[in-house]
RNA sequence: GCCCCGAUAGUGUAGCGGCCUAUCAUCCGAGUCUGUCGAGCUCGGGACACGGGUUCAAAUCCCGUUCGGGGCGCCA
């Protein structure tokens, strides 16, 4: 029965039985060693040449990441890990073709290009395995959190007709004999679910943007964590949401501390209470900087990188102008509206707000944004017979991933990424 | 979409008019070495993105194409 090769050193004295790639073979005149990895990490085989001699000869061939199977002794010795398994039947299940278009172990660094195109091999090592085993962290602690909390899991359809929000750019699909499109978010569902009575729900699902974006944070499909609440405002969401990332920060400390151990990255220390800016503040900061930035303006990528690359935190900018942000969001008054984003430093991570609830100021946000109210009636009908007061945001799951272990390209956190010119593999 | 920068063995690089039948490392192959663990040592293998131009001479300079990187814009 094979075991994971972390649970060896549970056997020692005993026979074992590992599976795995064989990542780097050592070969003297009388002794080989034979690196093996696999899910759970690596412990080298030993092979003496004297009483195995046909085994050993036919092993001095077989290349770099051949899978293989071997079974044998584990035993203490002076191996670094300080155990080893002693080779007493090894089985190849399937040979490597040489050479590697990417070497697993080499000691150079390639291009996330080349990696990228041979992302299966680039997955091999330990430390883009340890990424996506936190990201799972992360993605179930937060439903975990949610379903604790009452929420209603939700999937909301993902092939939309072609209105939507505006603003962003969308990847056409063809429906049959009709257009549509792929969904930027599921914003306008799960606030129809609030007119449903679902009161709390949330959803884990791709978004996708056809934006001509080419930065190290954006990509053309990504996981949205969304969820929306009945009967609450803006501020509650945003203490729902300090709580979702402690929890993930949480969760990750917990589970994670031999992956954060591999990429070197400390335990995410987040027992601070985020800071609420007011976007008008945030203004003020940026003038303080010397920056020129008027009331009203959207925050630009070098705003943001001056005054939100100072606060090393989670922080969120609340009550945004209205002008800036989409027609669902709540008024606060004349100027600004109950709409806010989760930053860390410079990076937007979330976006959320307190949603407009009475048709009447919905049906007059969309005239005023030059849409079309009548392209909207699926949604706006959800709010003539009965649509609770609601709030609620969306993270990036992909992005969140980055803050907490400090990687700056999102590519790095998505298993394959939808970028610009990338569709492939 | 705009602005910069880049493309040399499987991988990562040096070279930036003649010294290049192109450097180094890794890798691959053959051999050697009684326990290595970035194994060591010896020998061998493998590349100038594509198209055009300038020049006696181009990896090197110029133009175009394709692809990539960074920045910005766009971006619920």
């Amino acid at each position: 029965m094979r075991i994971l090769i972390r649970e060896v050193k549970n056997h020692l004295d005993s026979e074992v039985e590992i599976s795995g790639w064989a990542q780097n073979i050592r070969i003297m005149s009388s002794v080989l060693f034979i690196e093996l990895r696999d899910v759970s990490g690596t412990v080298q085989g030993v092979l003496l040449k004297k009483g195995n001699e046909e085994l050993f000869d036919s092993l001095k061939t077989i290349p770099r990441e051949t899978v293989m199977s071997m079974e044998g002794q584990a035993v203490k010795s002076q191996a670094k890990i300080g155990y080893e398994v002693q080779i007493k039947n090894l089985e190849i299940l399937n040979k490597s073709e040489t050479p590697l278009p990417l070497g697993v172990v080499d000691k150079i660094d390639s291009d996330i290009e080349t990696r990228l195109e041979n992302r299966y091999l680039d997955l091999r090592r330990p430390e883009k395995l340890s990424i996506f085993k936190v990201q799972s962290t992360i993605a179930n602690s937060i439903r975990d959190y949610f379903v604790q909390q009452g929420f209603i899991e939700i999937h909301s359809p993902k092939i939309v007709a072609a209105a939507t929000e505006g603003g962003t750019e969308l990847f056409p699909v063809k429906y049959f004999e009709r257009n549509a499109y792929l969904s930027q978010s599921p914003q306008l569902y799960k606030e129809i679910m609030m007119s449903a009575g679902f009161d709390r729900v949330f959803e884990v699902a791709p978004a996708f943007r056809a934006e001509e974006h080419n930065t190290p944070r954006h990509i053309n499909e990504f996981t949205s964590i969304d969820m929306e609440m009945s009967f609450v405002n803006d501020d509650d969401v945003m203490d729902v949401l300090e709580n979702v990332i402690k929890v993930a920060g949480q969760s990750i400390a917990e589970s994670n501390e031999r992956e954060l151990e591999i990429l070197g990255v400390s335990k995410p220390s987040l027992d601070y209470k985020f800071k609420r800016i007011s976007y008008s503040e945030f203004v003020k900061m940026a003038n303080q900087r010397g920056i020129k930035l008027k009331d009203g303006e959207d925050l630009s990528t070098p705003v943001l990188k001056t005054v939100g690359g100072e606060i090393n935190e989670f922080y969120f900018i609340t009550r945004w102008p209205r002008e800036l942000k989409p027609f669902y969001v709540q008024p606060f008054d004349e100027e600004y509206s109950r709409g806010f984003d989760l930053q860390f430093g410079e990076l937007e991570i979330t976006s959320g707000a307190q949603r407009v609830h009475s048709p009447e100021v919905l049906v007059n946000n969309l005239k005023n944004k030059g849409l079309n109210p009548e392209s909207f009636s699926f949604y706006v009908n959800a709010f003539r017979y009965g649509m609770p007061p609601h709030a609620g945001w969306a993270i990036g799951l992909e992005r969140l991933t980055m803050v907490l272990l400090n990687i700056s390209n999102i590519r790095e956190t998505t298993l394959f990424p939808r970028d610009r010119t990338r569709v492939t593999p």
